[in-house]
Parts: C-alpha cells; structure tokens; sequence
DNA sequence: ACTGTTCTGTACACAAATGTACAGTAGTTT
DNA sequence: AAACTACTGTACATTTGTGTACAGAACAGT
C-alpha cells in the first residue's frame, strides 16, 4: 500500500519541460530550479544529466533545430505531388503540429545567446532555401521568388501567435485562399 | 576639476532601459538590478519612480499600446491618399520607425501575464479592423478581406527578425512587389 | 538665503537560483 | 546475489534580485 514509488525522470523528461518553459516564457524562464518543483523532484538529479544549464540550452537548440526543421525538409512524404500540394502541406503540417511554437522564443534568445544565433540563421536559411525552390519550380525567378518565399515564411512563422483565433473551418478557407494568393502570377 | 556631478535619472529613462533589456531579451530580463547597472546608478532611485517591479512592467505596456500602435492608426498623415498608397505607407513607417521591435517580446510576456495578454489582445484587434478597413475599400470583403489582412499583419510583425538580411534597395524592390501581390485581384 | 520637491547612495532582511558533495535507493546485467 | 548504471534526496556555499528605511545631495521657486 504505501510502497514509496520514487519518481524517476528521464532526460528527455527535462528536455521537454525545458521546452514548454521556453514557449510560455523564454529562455530565461528555463530555470533548473523551478524546472525540479514542476518535475516534482530535486534539484540535484538534473545534474547527473546534463553538466549545468549551459548544456541543457545547447541540447535545446540542437532539439529543436532538428525536430521543427529537418522534419519538414527532410520529410519524403512532404517532397511528393506538385508544388502547390506541397505547399499546403507544409501549411497543414506547420499548423497540425504546432512547428512555430518555438519561433518566437527562439529568435528573442538568438538575440543575446550566439549559441542561439548560430543555430537560429542556419535553420532560416534552410528553410528559405527550401521554400523558395518551391515557388521556382512554380515559375517565380529573382526578386519574386524572394518575396513569395520571405512573406511565406514570415506568415508562417506568426500564426501560432493566434492573434486573431477563429473557426476551424474559416482557418481552412483562409488557408485555401491564403495558397491562392501566394502562387498566383 | 573634481566637482563630483550626481546622475540623475528621470522616469522615462529608467522606461527607455527597461524596453530596450525587453526587446533584447524579453521580459524576465527586466531587472531592477540589473536597469541601475546600466544606468550607472543605485537601485533606489527606481523605488521613487516607480512602485514596485510591477508597476514598471504596467508602464511598459501603456506605452507600447500607445507608441506602437496609436502612432499609426490615429495618424493623419496615414489616412490619407488612395488605399493602395496608405498600405505603401504603413509598411514602410513600420520599417523605418522599427515599430514591429517589440512584438515577439511582447506576445510571449502576454502568454503569462494577464495584464500584457488583455493588452497585446485589445492592439491586435485595433490593427487588424484599422488594416481590414483598407481593405474593403479596396473591394476584398469577408473572408478575402480576412486573409489579406492577417497576412499583411503577420508579416509585418514578423519582418524585423530580419531572417533575410539584405540591400536596401532590394529590400525596397521586394516591398513594391509585396504590397503589388496583397492588393491583386 | 529658505523651503520643498526630486532624486541618489548605503545598509539591511529576505527570497530565489546555481552548482557541488555525498550518501543512498531502484532497476538491470552478469 | 553481486556489481553496475541510473537516478534521487539532503545539505551547503555563493550569487543575484526584490523591497524597505533613512539620511542627504541637487535643483526649482519664492
């Protein structure tokens, strides 16, 4: 009956509360401390697996430069069918899975942490990259290219922010006409 | 020669401090301790300014509300001239007056602080209904009028991130072609 | 020169967070 | 069952930040 359980918490059980830390509050939130208590375990066992606080930052980054980046421009699923199907795709999956809930966060951290930096201009240029092959494929060249994919992204990016929240069916219309718009010539 | 000559530090520079340490950092960075530092002065003078933390985080956000956003939608200077034009000139007032430097910041504080959500909430309905309103005018209504709306704002927001360093003038070449694609038919 | 207002420095009590040391418990492998 | 790995709790030293008390300097108006 009053067999104590003792709590065992993984590593990828303080990575991810370090995660959810960042996206409520920013980096400077992901406190060990208070990261232990909402754990409910001490303090000590976050040292056994990670070297300090640094370190738990930097594998932050390398999660998140993977899973919300590579996931996309790696995934063959998404690289199948025409351009435009593949561009709601993206939309879809970005939005389905929640992939910008970290941008915000991620890009004030980038501004004083160049570990964060580091990390944060190779995953845009990554992306930007990849969004832009896209619309050339559509016939977009140069500046337009350029344009199509920047305001793509930037949209992209903004959305989780939730600044307008409405229906799931007017989401999908506004998607639908939002697609349109962008590859229209 | 060694007139000691005292600091004095009036509120609106301990204001100015605290919203440059929250676009750099967001605001678990603004810091009475930390503001004094870089003011080069001790923390007290903060106390006679202001009452406590809180009541410095209440001021930031009157400000930004007013100073970011009132600056455009009550301004004569932008309501005049065709509709295609006013865009034209929000996007680069916004641009040049770097009025989107705080909008990151901004929305992951209203995440945990109900003060700043009931804020960054109540200047994003006005934004969107003052870019909406152009719009129409325009001719888009309802749901065209919605998405183009929103991916004006959105983008706009997210522009200062700077993701895609580039010339001004290309920067120039991209925004004529932004605006061109927002407002096609 | 006098007076009140505006602002600053020093000192204190307290809370919150970091990192280290070390002993010990719970599973896993041999 | 012994040994090993993976983890946890308690205790301690140090740093950083908050807020209060209070004495006094700098300035503005009379």
């Amino acid at each position: 009956m009053n067999q104590k359980k003792q709590k065992r918490i993984s590593k990828s059980e303080w990575l991810a509360c370090a995660l959810t830390a960042l996206e409520r509050a920013g980096i400077d939130s992901v406190r060990v401390d208070q990261l232990s208590r909402q754990l409910g375990v001490a303090r000590s066992g976050f040292y056994w697996h990670f070297k300090d606080r640094r370190d738990l930052l930097n594998h932050m980054l390398e999660y998140w430069a993977h899973e919300y980046t590579e996931v996309v421009t790696s995934n063959k699923a998404l690289a199948e069918g025409p351009a435009v199907q593949r561009l709601e795709n993206i939309m879809r999956t970005v939005r389905d899975f929640e992939l910008n809930r970290f941008e915000a966060a991620v890009f004030i951290w980038s501004q004083t942490d160049p570990a964060a930096r580091e990390t944060f201009n190779r995953v845009y240029k990554i992306r930007l990259n990849f969004i832009r092959e896209i619309f050339n494929e559509l016939g977009f060249k140069g500046d337009e290219a350029d344009m199509r994919a920047q305001l793509f992204m930037g949209y992209l990016a903004w959305e989780y922010t939730d600044f307008s929240p409405q229906s799931k069916a007017k989401q999908d219309r506004l998607l639908k006409l939002r697609l349109r718009l962008l590859t229209k010539k």
